[in-house]
DNA sequence: TCTGGGGTCCTAGGACCC
DNA sequence: TCTGGGGTCCTAGGACCC
C-alpha cells in the first residue's frame, strides 16, 4: 500500500495561460502494447506490437519490440520476418478496449489536477496546466503524476514538463528517448535547462516539425532544436508556412502561443474511411461500403449533436504501376451539399451512394473508400431552407431508437439494408483481443 | 499477395460584390 | 475608350498531429 500524497497543494483553481504556469504533457508509453499487456501479463516483459485497422501497418510497439528492430508504422507483412524470429505478440487494434482505458487515465488526470486544467490532445496523451514552480517540484510533481496513473490505471505513462506546450512536448520526447536516466519524466523550467535540451535534440524531432520542413531545415544547416529556437520570427514565417512558423520559434523560446483548448468535443468534420479487405471493382460493394461508413460517421454525428450540410465520397483506385508512391496515389473525390442539414442516417446514406456512380469506372479496381461529413450545424440551430418543408425531427426518432438500441448491444445489430448483409469487401482483423472492459461476454476471467 | 484512420490549421487563389 | 481598390466567402491543397 502505497500512501498518497496530498492532491491539493497541485489542485490550483484557475491557472491562467497568461503565459504564466507550467504545461506539463501526459504521454502513455506505448498505448495499444500496454492495454494488451495489461490483461495478458506473461507479456510484461515480452515484445508485442499492435497492428493498424486491417491488419495493415505496426502502430503500437513495445520497447522489446522496438529494440528487436521492428520499425513504426511499416506493413505487417514487411515486419513477419522479424516478428517471428523474436517471438514477438501481434495484436490487431481493439478500439473498444484502448478507449476505454484512455478514458480511465483522463479521469485520472483530472482528478489529480482538476477537470479544467486537463486537455485530452489524443487517445494517449493529455496536456495539463500546473502553477509555476521551481526546476525541482516541476520534475518530482512529474514522477508523481506518474505514479498515480500507474497504480490507478496499471498504464505507464512520461511526462514532460516546461512554459510552453512545444517545449513540455520536446522534454517528454527526451524523457522517453532514456527512460533509466529520466524515469520518463523530464521538466525544462528554466532556460538553462532548455538550452541543453534543446541543443541535444534534432531538429526533426520537434512537435510541428515534420517530414517536409525537417528536410528543409537539414537543408539550410539547421539541424538542432537549438538552432531553430534562435532564428527570427520573420525566417520561421517566411520559411515554415507563415503563422505557424513564427508560432513555433516563440513557443521554442518559451513565450506560450498554443493555447490550452477548452474541450473541443464538437468536431468540424466526421470522417470515416476505411481500406477494402481486397481490391473491389463492382460498384455494388462500392455503395455498400460507402452506405456504410455514411451510417457510421451519421451516428458520430449524433453522439455530438450535430448535422451536416455537405457529404463527401471518396473512393482510391488501386494504382496498378508500382513505381507511384503508396500514400500519393491519385484520391478521386465529389461532393453534394443538402438543401438543409441533416443527421438522419436515410437522409444521408442516400445522396452518398447517388455520388458513386459519378466517380465510379467500370472495371478498375479500388482498394478504399470513405465519406466525410462537414458543414456541421448544431442540432439546435439549423439553418431553415424556405424551399423545403422542415423535416421536423421526424427520422430523428428513429434515430434515437436505432442508436439505443446498437449502444446496448455494443454493435451495429440494426443497419440500413443499403449497407450490405455479406459484406465481402469487409476489412481483415484476425488478431484482435477480447474486449475486456466492455462486453460482458469478454470478460476477463480469472480461475 | 499483403501499405491505417481521423483529425486540425493555414494559405493561396478564384468568384463575386460594391 | 478607359479597366481600381478593397473586401468577403469559398475551395483546394499543403502541412502537421496522433
Amino acid at each position: 500500500m502505497v500512501f498518497l500524497p496530498a492532491i491539493a497543494p497541485y489542485c490550483v483553481e484557475n491557472v491562467t495561460a497568461m503565459g504564466t504556469g507550467l504545461k506539463a504533457i501526459v504521454d502513455c508509453n506505448s498505448f495499444y502494447c500496454s492495454c494488451e499487456r495489461l490483461f495478458k501479463p506473461e507479456l510484461k516483459t515480452k515484445p508485442v506490437v499492435v497492428l493498424s485497422n486491417n491488419d495493415g501497418c505496426i502502430v503500437s510497439r513495445s520497447d522489446e519490440a522496438k529494440q528487436a528492430g521492428v520499425e513504426m508504422a511499416i506493413p505487417y507483412f514487411q515486419a513477419k520476418d522479424l516478428i517471428a524470429k523474436h517471438d514477438i505478440a501481434v495484436f490487431s487494434s481493439n478500439y473498444t478496449l484502448y478507449g476505454d482505458l484512455s478514458w480511465r487515465v483522463m479521469e485520472t488526470l483530472r482528478m489529480l489536477a482538476g477537470k479544467d486544467n486537463v486537455e485530452v490532445y489524443s487517445v494517449d496523451e493529455a496536456f495539463v496546466n500546473l502553477p509555476d514552480m521551481t526546476q525541482e517540484a516541476a520534475a518530482n510533481y512529474g514522477l508523481y503524476i506518474r505514479e498515480i496513473v500507474e497504480q490507478w490505471t496499471g498504464i505507464s505513462v512520461s511526462v514532460g514538463i516546461a512554459p510552453t506546450k512545444t517545449l513540455a512536448k520536446a522534454a517528454n520526447y527526451l524523457a522517453k528517448k532514456n527512460k533509466q536516466l529520466t524515469r520518463c519524466v523530464t521538466a525544462m523550467v528554466t532556460p538553462e535547462e532548455q538550452r541543453i535540451a534543446l541543443r541535444s535534440m534534432r531538429v526533426n524531432n520537434i512537435w510541428g516539425v515534420g517530414r517536409s520542413y525537417a528536410d528543409k531545415l537539414i537543408n539550410m544547416g539547421i539541424t538542432s532544436a537549438w538552432e531553430l529556437r534562435n532564428m527570427s520570427e520573420q525566417w520561421a514565417n517566411k520559411q515554415l508556412g507563415g503563422v505557424v512558423g513564427a508560432r513555433l520559434v516563440k513557443e521554442l523560446r518559451g513565450e506560450s502561443c498554443i493555447d490550452m483548448q477548452e474541450q473541443l468535443d464538437t468536431k468540424k468534420m466526421i470522417a470515416t474511411t476505411r481500406m477494402f479487405g481486397f481490391p473491389v471493382n463492382d460498384i455494388l460493394s462500392i455503395k455498400e461500403a460507402i452506405a456504410t461508413y455514411a451510417s457510421l460517421a451519421a451516428q458520430k454525428l449524433r453522439r455530438q449533436r450535430c448535422s451536416a450540410r455537405t457529404i463527401s465520397i471518396f473512393i482510391v483506385p488501386k494504382e496498378e504501376d508500382r513505381a507511384v508512391d503508396f500514400h500519393h496515389g491519385p484520391i478521386i473525390s465529389t461532393r453534394t451539399t443538402l438543401p438543409t442539414a441533416t443527421s438522419v442516417t436515410n437522409e444521408l446514406i442516400k445522396p452518398a451512394v447517388q455520388l458513386v456512380e459519378k466517380i465510379y469506372e467500370e472495371g478498375r479496381f479500388y482498394k478504399k473508400a470513405g465519406v466525410m461529413l462537414s458543414g456541421l450545424e448544431d442540432d439546435k440551430c439549423i439553418q431553415g431552407n424556405l424551399f423545403v418543408p422542415e423535416s421536423k425531427n421526424k427520422g430523428r426518432f428513429l434515430m434515437d431508437m436505432m442508436d439505443n438500441i446498437n449502444f446496448s448491444m455494443r454493435g451495429d445489430i440494426l443497419k440500413f439494408a443499403a449497407s450490405g448483409t455479406k459484406r465481402d469487401w469487409k476489412m481483415r482483423q484476425e488478431l484482435r483481443s477480447p474486449r475486456f472492459t466492455t462486453r460482458w461476454e469478454e470478460m476477463f476471467e480469472v480461475r
